[in-house]
DNA sequence: CTGAAAGCGCTTACAG
DNA sequence: CTGAAAGCGCTTACAG
């Protein structure tokens, strides 16, 4: 029989019925230790009987800190985006913690105060943040002043592994490298991401040393730097495609500018893969629905939005072990050796 | 000189340098008209000089509610999401209010309960109802049960309008026929979405009318249910170019199934839009990206997104005009008359 | 137009 | 292992 109007049953009715005080019903919702066993069961079984569930705004009131988790990001793919809010729902189910979505503009001066306007006024319990944000060390700095827990998901480790959450997408670009060696390929273009992007530097980087190692050198002038964009991507493609001799394979360093190569070559009447092999790095939806289907590189971003948010709920002290995801080659039909 | 630990001002602040009561304070946070002009100021001053904002936990205990507003979807278009989330967040931007995500599956049976588990545990300001779920009456009823404010999307005016933001996606539909017909088709296919969605419903009912009133009448073989999927495209797509005499457009009710129509098209050889004209639904990033880029329609999502959550931050007792929005045709060049 | 009191539903010290 | 007191930062209901 609950107290408060709402018909929601409160901290003191559970302690009433359960004969205790509400420090032992706190205790118990806090999995504090010091709970007599016999106590903490008849408090939970209370609870389960009543479907309690502890206000989140007074807790936090008292806790001085909020239930809320932010999503912090600076990302157009949306697909990408709506993986990584659902992995990190995924791990928040059930916890009492919610995900609130603060996309942001990494270009605009401002934005790491927006950042931090936000998570000081909400008292966010913690942050996830995406790259591209994840690489600014200034947007970290502010962060580890305020004191705000944050989970960071990068290329390469950018920090302690108890607060990192690594992607390899160096590793993705090496398996592109020897796939395209190996169906025979020596003229091969590169389509960049902006260098400021640690991804970009990291799967250009990898793709290019690969080569290196197994002798095939990219001259130069085969390596455009494209703005992840598909517009960057039809036009990058078109450079590549008038150099002699032409290339037989680009590599894309995202899906998006692949489907630009697409519309480059069908443009320039090229069939794909006959007179032209093309890869891209994403796996995101428009891969499987170009035609020819495109051959790409797949991360699992919602496991990591998963692990991001597990990561944040983790006890301060806990000593976790480094979570590293290493993304792979989906082969499709946007590829064979050279003709 | 703020007297809490965060660093944060709290109302006692503003109040004490003020020289009035904390309830004068508040007053000013809400707007009350109760307060003197020259005290209205003075606090005014103060709040911004140390840029204090009210803390949303303990403002949310006291006034039994809490500053979050829910987005509540069962929609697997990213971009839709992302939109709308955007828009959201547009309008929600310095009121103090966060937005909050939450991803359901309709055809899960106790995904309402879900709901309002979500609802009373986070005491949520309101919610935005995007379709599907906007359509679910069970769900709407329950959030009336439990008082729950919301903004419901539809295609039609669903609700009463001062919880209603009507998108008319027959009027989209209606476009596209005139289009069709103006083009000089005559053999027209057409791939309706799941018909339990009202979108589905709207948009090929308006399809279909629109070209009964032009004297064009679409065999009931012409007309095959998708499931608003890339596959379902594709397998819809085949049996209707199976037909004699072979259609010389179709029109998918959104673009995933009309990519599916192109990846269709191309394994039987046909070249869009020589041999086969397709027009699709959403303008989503797809459809500028496919070659040749699809001709579709585009409904303002992020604008939708941002009325739904001015609706909701409405005082309740204002009366507001009615929402409502129209789809436009996007010509690209997916479409030409038949040969 | 303004304020003192009580309370929202929790937790943090502190004491035992 | 358990609890009474005080407090988190606001607002409601009441009084003036």
């Amino acid at each position: 029989m609950p107290s408060g109007s709402s018909g929601q049953a409160t901290i003191n009715d559970i302690a009433r019925l359960a004969g205790v005080s509400k420090k032992t019903v706190s205790r118990v919702i806090n999995r504090s230790p010091l709970v007599h066993p016999e106590t903490r069961e008849k408090v939970e079984a209370l609870i389960r009987e009543h479907n309690y569930a502890p206000d989140p705004m007074a807790r936090g009131l008292a806790f001085r800190k909020s239930f809320l988790i932010g999503m912090i990001y600076d990302n157009p793919n949306a697909q990408y985006i709506v993986h990584m809010q659902n992995g990190a729902l995924d791990s928040l189910r059930g916890s009492g913690f919610e995900l609130v979505v603060h996309p942001c503009d990494s270009k605009n001066a401002d934005y790491v105060d927006g950042v931090r306007q936000f998570v000081l006024q909400q008292r966010l319990y913690g942050v996830i943040l995406v790259p591209r944000v994840s690489e600014d060390q200034a947007l970290v700095d502010m962060l580890r002043e305020i004191d705000c827990r944050y989970a960071r998901i990068g290329a390469v480790e950018l920090d302690d592994h108890t607060s990192m959450i690594t992607t390899n997408d160096r590793e993705g670009a090496v398996e592109v490298a020897k796939y395209v060696e190996s169906l025979g390929h020596r003229h091969i273009g590169l389509i960049t991401g902006p260098h400021r992007y640690l991804s970009a530097r990291e799967r250009g980087g990898g793709f290019l040393q690969t080569l290196a190692q197994r002798g095939i050198k990219v001259p130069a002038k085969y390596t455009v730097e494209g703005g992840y964009t598909f517009e960057s991507g039809v036009a990058c493609a078109e450079r590549l495609l008038a150099l002699t001799p032409r290339p037989t394979v680009i590599f894309a360093l995202n899906d998006e500018m692949a489907a630009g190569v697409y519309k480059a070559a069908y443009r320039l009447g090229l069939r794909i893969p006959d007179q032209l092999s093309v890869v891209g790095f994403d796996d995101s939806p428009l891969a499987s629905r170009l035609w020819p289907s495109l051959t790409t590189v797949r991360l699992p971003i919602r496991d990591i939005g998963l692990r991001a948010a597990a990561m944040l709920l983790q006890e301060p002290g806990s000593n976790a072990a480094p979570v590293a995801f290493t993304p792979h080659l989906v082969v499709r039909e946007s590829c064979q050796p050279p003709e």
